[in-house]
DNA sequence: CCGTCTAGTGGAAGCGCTCCCATGTGTTCC
DNA sequence: GGAACACATGGGAGCGCTTCCACTAGACGG
């Protein structure tokens, strides 16, 4: 029974409206459609089904029929039309990136970008496709959640997510197979995860210049709703209070150039010989750093300036930034591929969380 | 090496929905599953073609009926599942954001977050989806082609194409809709595409310096293999001619900051007394200014330098810096549009283009 | 020499949806 | 009052694919 595919009675344009029109070649015996495994089938010479299995990976296929497959595969040009596969698999091959976006901030973050490229070498080798999912809290938060909470996509993996939303509660609640980079405010033992110890590296950032001999150490922290601004701050009091020094002289910033000069203006303001300054991003260091200089002081001979990330900014400062690492891209790498294990075997453990060392790099602030 | 642990090893309520053997065992009518059209039908007390016609904007249906699935719908909370609808319909209600990528430059510029944040906003209004497609030249770009090529994507959406790749002759003849920004190499009047004035950009950023009194400019260029590179430095050439000086002095850059900084010293030993720079982007700018201030020029009286771009860099280097603005964000929004157009209108016209016309912005470096 | 396997195969049943078409119902017009 | 026409509706045929299941050979041991 042939398939009616072209020209239906009313068709206008004889169905070459949409699909890839004629363009190539074609073979077969049939209309000029996009070729079907019903094609490739007969022109294999075997059965819909043998040829289905052939072409997802030859399970239970004779390598006569296998061979004969593949050929008919290659001569057809033919793709399995993923609609129909993935009707019936229930499986999309697409997962998405899922970034809340309250502000504009994780745009002009190199951190955003190297998250982007790392996630996406790793889904490349699976032939997996990036869904881009940017959504402000609200309404769009909400429709987000919708569309992921239907069989659209096959897994998640979150960045940048804030303490207002509530994407960590959601999400594993949908079942689907999720994994956060940066640390989530709730539901932190049901989600896995991955982070750097931001913790330690305040700490370290800060003991830096307490071994240093400095005194009088300020802190510019980030946006206390992410857990990297919350936590590198907790490491900084943990150090302060540790070295016997007040943990009071803390003003918050946004992570942007501009509030880290803000911030070190309002510091500066509060304590003018301050002789250290742990700050939690590069940029803000940079901004910071500016309002020193400006100030007439010295980095780091009466300032001593730490920042955090070392994506880039960091080596072009002046001075160059001393810093703590911030491995984005293999964390990155590491929730794809955590993903990807979730989604294999959906009875795999979901709690996993993997945490990265922090690595102090020396430079010339500090 | 991070560490790693698994907080809970155990999967409490396992992936239940995995097999679409489910269908036999689950009793349909009762909500075990996710509802499918056929519960909404039943429960609204219509059939499933009435159903599908009230939930898809309701032609043909009569208000009590529209009423009675409205609330099925919400009452189930039913999402139709996109794999059957694309099935059917051959839409696939999502598009390709494609980025060829042959170096690591095109993540380091701002230029493609404000690309990606524009097409996403004009494709939510529209709950279109936005699938992110980098490939390298080579293997990966000959599967990406073949990934479009099929019914996967509904459109594509290209941007920092290069010489090299053929997108701009491959795209077209898949019958695929598809918009470039930027000027493609080839087939530019067979494809749509929305682009700066690069030509009339690059002009008149020398002639801003020839009217300063300039008169030995320099140029540092893009690279030629980008439409953008290329025009820019045309745009130099034409109206150095025009002002009768040499158009000789250029350099390649590749629109990082050290390139700038290489390309302004290759420069400078080639002429030591020159009083004009126009660069082919803030980026490079800027690190050509560091070049020139460290050869103890001074920016603008030694040297005027105007930039191009003006997307954060230009306002942040010293002095700010005099630059031509590239309105990538109005760009990008465009080209969705357009793509929006052609999608929903096959026989649209195809060769459409937009092109924005270029605007100084004058700060402290010339 | 006959069960009993096992590997390979094809028939057929859907996956959930859209849309064509035939079939009611209520309106309007001559 | 019947023809002519809306308009709304439901039945049903697929869209292209995977996978269950029944079936046929050959292989093998008893």
């Amino acid at each position: 029974m042939p398939r009616m595919s072209k020209s239906s009675p009313e068709d206008p344009d004889g169905g070459q409206a949409n699909g890839p029109v004629n363009g190539s070649v074609e073979p077969p015996g049939r209309g000029g459609g996009t070729p079907t495994l019903d094609e490739v089938a007969r022109v294999a010479g075997v059965s819909r089904a043998t040829a289905s299995r052939a072409i997802n990976g030859g399970n239970r296929v004779s390598p006569a029929a296998q061979a004969k497959v593949d050929a008919a595969v290659a001569s057809l040009g033919y793709i399995p039309n993923p609609a129909a596969r993935s009707l019936v698999t229930r499986r999309t091959d697409s997962v998405a990136l899922v970034v809340p976006e309250p502000d504009e901030l994780v745009f002009s973050d190199p951190f955003f970008l190297n998250t982007l490229r790392s996630v996406n070498r790793v889904l490349a080798t699976r032939d997996l496709q990036l869904v881009l999912l940017l959504a402000q809290p609200g309404e769009e938060e909400r429709r987000m959640l919708r569309y992921l909470g239907r069989s659209h996509i096959d897994g998640a993996i979150v960045v940048s997510h804030h303490r207002s939303d509530q994407l960590a509660d959601h999400l594993p609640a949908l079942g689907l197979p999720c994994v956060f980079v940066g640390r989530p405010w709730t539901s932190a033992d049901q989600v896995a995860y991955v982070d750097t110890d931001n913790l330690g590296g305040g700490r370290a950032a800060t003991e830096l210049l307490v071994e240093r001999g400095c005194r009088r150490i300020a802190n510019i922290a980030g946006p206390t709703d992410m857990a990297a601004g919350f936590d590198r701050l907790a490491g900084w009091r943990a150090a302060m209070r540790e070295a016997g020094l007040e943990d009071d002289l803390v003003e918050l910033g946004d992570f942007t150039e501009a509030g880290g000069a803000a911030a070190a203006a309002a510091l500066l303001e509060r304590c003018p010989d301050l002789d250290g300054l742990v700050v939690a991003s590069d940029l803000m260091a940079a901004g910071a750093m500016g309002v020193l200089t400006g100030a007439g002081l010295r980095v780091p001979e009466d300032v001593a300036v730490v920042g955090y990330d070392d994506l880039g900014v960091a080596a072009r400062t002046t001075p160059p930034l001393t810093t703590v690492r911030n491995p984005i891209g293999a964390m990155a790498e590491q929730a794809a591929r955590m993903l990807l294990e979730q989604i294999d075997d959906p009875h795999a453990p979901r709690g996993i969380r993997v945490i990265f060392p922090p690595a102090v790099v020396r430079r010339d602030s500090a």
